[in-house]
DNA sequence: CTAGTGCACTGGTCCGACCAGTAGGCTACG
DNA sequence: CGTAGCCTACTGGTCGGACCAGTGCACTAG
């Protein structure tokens, strides 16, 4: 050991660096959103770099969700009020591409649906809790309708939930993993030829959950929540996968 | 009502056109991880833009963690495996203008490693109990050296317990969540004055979870695990958001 | 005072060029 | 014949200039 320390050296692209120091000045607070940045012909004056490389770092800065540019605009890039939209859009490349198997997915939609509803049973407002009152109300209006109604008013239910719970990343989440199961699956649940009664069975097994969010009992709602999903669902995961869901029903 | 209805236009720039399409053949896995993409030139040539639009778009799809490119490289952009890099970022993003708040993100821990707990408790195997109880080795003997090596080997745990869930959704949110609040507060951590106490405390609760682990009782390691995080963490989150930890604590 | 028009500026796209890297084939030497 | 080293044909990174279609604002004509 010892001898002088040679860091290998990283050769930084021009674009990083206006990244970086834009990003900064947006994380840092002393580019607050509303405001706008310079034009662009203006910023490869400041930055001394040609246009292509300033419009590159702004196509970065776009895909994380920190500006938007339009066209025409007199002023320049908007710096936008952080959503979590980019942190949506890599949670879905992830699930997405990483070869998730329905098991996995509606695995972890159970652990989240569940927090979500013990959580929610102890942080709820009562307008939340109207919220899901109205949205089982639209479920039951739903079965003559429709399966695609009846799973938009699903999707109500369990979206006041994960608000309710209060954290962000059990929203998204929620929000991420749902989107994705229902596209792998939505078709065969419209299909099934005894969905009506599939329908009937989930509004019964929502109204319990609620029962016992709107009583208070945390635990009784997740584990009725994480027995709700399983059972909707159990039908379309491969056996093999069952038993890891069974695993969360104690 | 009635008449045509006319769809609102949407200008769709042609760089987004492009990160579309290959966005697409990764995620449908038609690219597969390792693959090149065509150079630049010919890409513009299949696309029939000029090369900024190209290189915009793989900007784009380097910013989201898809691609890579390097300079001088015979062949094109590469396809990576996905890694949640472009997760951590937005994350990170979103952590740093406190739009996630600390106690959130412990939750979500603890939410996590519970289940995973939970899961690793029925579909552990020999290998990996071994793994955990070395783990634990290396806390234990870590104490002495330092904060750094005793916080690596707290991640290699929580890292095993992780895999032995089955669950790579839970696995990848637990790896990255980790990383953030172990860069809000780790230094805070170190340098905490009774640090060695903590840490044996943690080393006592670690050994409580991986008993009921290896007992198979899924409920008690998960109890164990969040009430450990909650012992943990809880001193660095503000006093407002306790509560809203001690509802996971039943 | 208002309605309308034009201008100045924006971002989106294209083109052509040059540079610095890399890899692999080719050559010249041992 | 084998190998070390050069050379070339690519790659991506950056530059500068150009044109177009939008947008907002100031100015003008009614």
């Amino acid at each position: 050991m010892g001898g002088p320390r040679f860091e290998p050296v990283r050769t930084v692209r021009a674009y990083e660096r206006i990244v970086e120091q834009i990003e900064e000045a947006v994380e840092s607070g002393s580019l607050h959103p509303g405001e706008r940045l310079p034009s662009e012909r203006e910023l490869m004056a400041q930055f001394a770099v040609s246009r292509s490389t300033v419009r590159e770092a702004l196509r970065v800065l776009q895909a994380r969700g920190l500006v938007r540019s339009r066209p025409g605009d007199p002023n320049g890039a908007e710096v936008l009020p952080f959503t979590p939209a980019a942190l949506h859009k890599s949670m879905t490349t992830l699930a997405r591409v990483d070869e998730l198997s329905l098991g996995e997915l509606v695995q972890f939609r159970m652990v989240l649906d569940a927090s979500a509803n013990l959580l929610a049973a102890r942080l709820r407002t009562d307008e939340q809790l109207d919220e899901m009152d109205a949205a089982i109300g639209r479920m039951r209006a739903a079965v003559a309708v429709g399966y695609d109604e009846f799973s938009a008013a699903d999707v109500a239910f369990h979206d006041a939930v994960a608000r309710a719970s209060r954290n962000k990343l059990i929203e998204i989440c929620t929000d991420v993993v749902r989107s994705i199961v229902l596209g792998l699956i939505s078709e065969k649940i419209a299909g099934a030829p005894d969905r009506q009664a599939l329908m009937w069975r989930s509004i019964r097994h929502h109204e319990e959950v609620l029962a016992a969010v709107r009583a208070g009992d945390g635990p009784l709602a997740a584990r009725l929540s994480r027995q709700t999903m399983y059972d909707y669902y159990v039908g379309y995961v491969p056996a093999g996968e069952r038993p890891a869901l069974r695993a969360l029903l104690e």
